[in-house]
DNA sequence: GTCTATAGCTAGATAGAC
DNA sequence: GTCTATCTAGCTATAGAC
């Protein structure tokens, strides 16, 4: 076996890059190679499925990131919740690089990517919509309000994405993030 | 001169369409020319510079019409501001089709699209801020909170398609549309 | 004004040398 | 495991008949 030129990590890295800039069908191969810094036919000799493949690794890989900085961080229970609450919405604002990023989940919601990849679309939405509403739970509010705050968060979180980056303001994402902060810490 | 053999009121529908459900880099000439009913070589004769041309001319088209729709009914100054606030809600739920509509300015903030039209997503976006600033006047809201609710009510509005659209429920849409209302007309 | 035909290029994907 | 070379199909765009 010969040793890889450039680590997995590093691969997913680059793929990912590329596909949360320019979604699915935007996305090249020649993009994909150029960010990874790998030929095209080496990026097939990884994912022989291809592109696709490529998007679902990005999907899992991300999912997996969410789940571990954000996610973990938010329902971590040996801290209490308030603490953990804060601690979760940093994580957030830095897995968006200050709003500089596109979610990854919206740039393959365009047609083209959503009919491929709605499960893992769907499933990642909620996995949001559940955090939000265990970590609300923690914070002491009642059940149906709790879920209404957590779909509330998730579509502000989204939202100041998309504005943030339409208008090139990404002081509107922090912003947003502060203010959903301040929604629940108020309770 | 030979009559259209489609209307341009058609065409743009067409295209329009297209760009909403696979943003700029997606819409293919061939999807564009079936969702017409015109040649790939006819859309040329009517756009001479091309795709952008034709997604240029449907970000104006679109803005016209929010314009008509929404814009012109929240301001209409003789409605009493409430009556002309509940009509400018119901414009934006029939101008995205109860969530089912991708947001035009949305799917064209891709890379590839967002460069060449950003100029055009920018001033889409803060027309719909200076709107619900100015109508939030008109309710009593006091300068200062109606900047936040504007900016409040385009994001929730943006996060609520992106949510909608990635889980496939649209009530997600109608909700938010109800608690931006609620929270205008408790003041 | 619309069409057929096609240019010229890039897309995703594969074969096979090393 | 990575590369060069190449295939086919699709892309944007244009030429020219009607």
């Amino acid at each position: 076996m010969r040793p890889q030129k450039v680590l997995d990590t590093q691969v997913l890295e680059g793929l990912t890059q590329v596909f949360r800039t320019k979604g699915y069908e935007g996305a090249s191969l020649q993009d994909l190679s150029e960010a990874t810094g790998l030929m095209k036919a080496s990026l097939y000799h990884r994912f022989p499925k291809g592109k696709q493949e490529m998007a679902t690794a990005v999907l899992n890989d991300v999912a997996e990131t969410a789940q571990e900085t954000i996610f973990d961080t938010l329902l971590d229970k040996k801290l209490p919740a308030i603490k953990r609450f804060k601690k979760g919405i940093d994580q957030i604002k830095a897995f968006y690089d200050n709003g500089k990023n596109v979610c990854l989940l919206r740039a393959l919601s365009m047609q083209g990517g959503l009919e491929l990849f709605q499960e893992q679309i769907n499933q990642g939405f909620n996995d949001w919509l559940d955090v939000f509403y265990k970590i609300g739970l923690d914070l002491g509010l009642e059940p149906k309000k709790s879920k209404d705050y957590a779909l509330l968060s998730l579509v502000e979180i989204q939202g100041s994405l998309v504005v943030s980056h339409g208008t090139n303001k990404t002081d509107i994402f922090e912003m947003t993030l502060k203010n959903i902060e301040n929604r629940y810490l108020k309770e």
